[in-house]
Order: C-alpha cells, then sequence, then structure tokens
DNA sequence: ATGAGTGCAAAGGCTTTGCATTAGG
DNA sequence: CCTAATGCAAAGCCTTTGCACTCAT
C-alpha cells in the first residue's frame, strides 16, 4: 500500500496531507467543504450525525455535507457508524485513529469512542475470520459495539 | 426470572406458548397477525427486512408489520437488527435463537446468521464490559458482526 | 359492548437528486 | 476556460400516524 497510514491519532496538518493524496487517487478534490468535514470530525472524537455536523459549523450545507461524505468514504477517510435510531453518523477512518469501540446509547442516541486494548481481541476476530471465509464471505470489517445506557441518561432518568 | 427461555432454538408450538406469555405480561395479545410474524422470522433464520416479510406473506400489511414489530420487540420476541443499508431488520429475540453473530454484505445487504462458539468471546465481552462500566455506561447488550461481500455477491462481480 | 388490533391512505423525516451557479486546476 | 463542486429546492423512500372498521373478550 502506498501512501500515509498513520496507526495513531493524526495531526491537523498530517490528516489533510493524507486526505489530498488518497482523494487525489481517485480523482476528486479536497476542497474547503471537506476540509471543514475532515476537521469537524477530527475534533468531535466521536461519531457525528448529519445533523451534529450542521449544527458545529454555519457555512455547512446539508446536500453537500451528504455529497462530500460519500465521497470523504469512497476514500477511506471516514467511515459510516451505524446505529440504533438510523441517524447517519461518521467517524474518520478506521486507520486515521487508534482501535477503538463504541457504546452506543439507547436513550438519546449517542455514540462515543471506547479505547480499549484487548489481548483476546486479535485471537477473536481471527477466529471469527477463518470461519466467515469458509462459508464464502469475504471479510472486510468488523464491528465490536456496546449498547446500553450513557452516564448522562442514566443519571437523568 | 419467570416465564420460559430456551437456548437452543425453538419449535414452533414452544415459539406460540413463548410469544403468548410474554405479550400478555406487557397486557398485549398474541393475535394471527403476530403469529404470522414470528413465524416468518422463524423459517427464515435469518434478519429480515419489512420488504422481505411482506413478500413472504401476501396477508402481511406494511403498517401493521411496523405496528407489531414494534410490540414484539417490547415483549423481547424478536430484535431489530441495524445494518448499513439503514433497511430496518428483524430476527426472533436473543434468547430464542442460538448464540449468533452477523455476515453483512455491502453489497445486497443481506444478513446471514453465523453461529460460531469462541472460548475468547466470553472473557473478551467480560473485559469490555467491566471497562464501560467504569465510564459510567450501563450495559445491555453488545454487537459482534462481520461486515464484507457474501458468496453470491462475490460470484456475481 | 368496548377497547385492542387492523387496513388503507396520508403525513413525516432523513436522504438523494436536479439544476443553475461558483470555484478550483 | 471547463469540469468538478456547491447551494437551494424539490423529489424519494422508508417509516410513522390518523382514522374508520373489525375482531376478540
Amino acid at each position: 500500500m502506498t501512501g500515509h497510514q498513520l496507526s495513531t491519532n493524526v495531526s491537523a496538518g498530517d490528516l489533510d496531507t493524507i486526505a489530498g493524496e488518497r482523494l487525489a487517487a481517485i480523482d476528486q478534490r479536497y476542497t474547503s467543504g471537506r476540509q471543514a468535514l475532515m476537521t469537524a470530525l477530527r475534533l468531535a472524537g466521536r461519531p457525528l450525525s448529519i445533523a451534529e455536523l450542521l449544527d458545529s459549523n454555519r457555512s455547512f450545507v446539508q446536500s453537500s455535507i451528504y455529497r462530500n461524505l460519500v465521497v470523504l468514504e469512497q476514500a477511506k477517510l471516514v467511515a459510516r457508524v451505524v446505529a440504533h435510531d438510523d441517524l447517519a453518523r461518521y467517524e474518520l477512518g478506521e486507520d486515521l485513529v487508534d482501535h477503538h469501540h463504541h457504546l452506543m446509547c439507547t436513550t438519546c442516541g449517542r455514540i462515543d469512542d471506547f479505547e480499549i486494548t484487548i489481548e483476546d481481541e486479535h485471537e477473536l476476530l481471527k477466529a471469527l475470520k477463518r470461519s466467515a471465509r469458509r462459508a464464502g464471505f469475504a471479510v472486510e470489517g468488523h464491528r465490536l459495539d456496546l449498547v446500553g445506557v450513557c452516564k448522562e441518561c442514566r443519571a437523568t432518568s
């Protein structure tokens, strides 16, 4: 694989460099709107919904957010996170942030990142993937998330 | 916990008994429409979308499906499965089927069940949940699914 | 009889698309 | 310049809701 890839959180400058490279690789431009999206997601540190993105920057326009997120996802600069409330949520691409899981609140819908290193995880995923391949399934990724009620919602109820 | 609970796949008769009990417990009736839904999901053996449910039984009506799935979910008779295409999909409740994971195809959206027993899984989840609780998060469940391309889509492309 | 459940159609909400305008290379 | 990208508005699609009718108790 050519191009930059970081295993830890990325700085603003590095992110721009990588974003420019990956977009160029698929004949897309790193426009100011796309840069603003990357910045918003980098600063958030957790998956954001389109509504949250709109709130975070007055210059954002809904249709452009949707269209640009599609492009950024194709460039593997962002990743879609699927939640129970069926709102589209996005975070920085998997190889741009530390490996993490998600805490999904069933009450308010908020999703928080959750970094934890577990030695067993690698072994478990290897076993899972091996079994999936035997079934003819080409594994591209996995989801290991916890569903429940976040601290704030517990305090409120 | 009172009432029936099975750790293995459930027979048609047992399922009706359990469904009647759990619905009665929340002051709901086990009507023929709801029974038909349970049957469809039991026979499918994989999460079905509303469109798939509609196709499976000509007597199904869209709005009733939506409404009944809400009730059945409250009774913990069915569970919602969240997929990347954002179509609502449902399967039988967690304690009505063998423990399994999902293979989610990013090409056609199909979700297949994937039964595999991994010794590490229990330990891994314990560690995850312990860590989540320390963050004030009340864990209710988890998702461990594989995302990729299914056998059929690989053959087609 | 009487309220829960159902069927049909309309409304709602998130997302996508069309088209004219703007901007980047 | 010339095509990609953007902004605004309209259209789409899945899902939810309103309301009258039916069924079970």
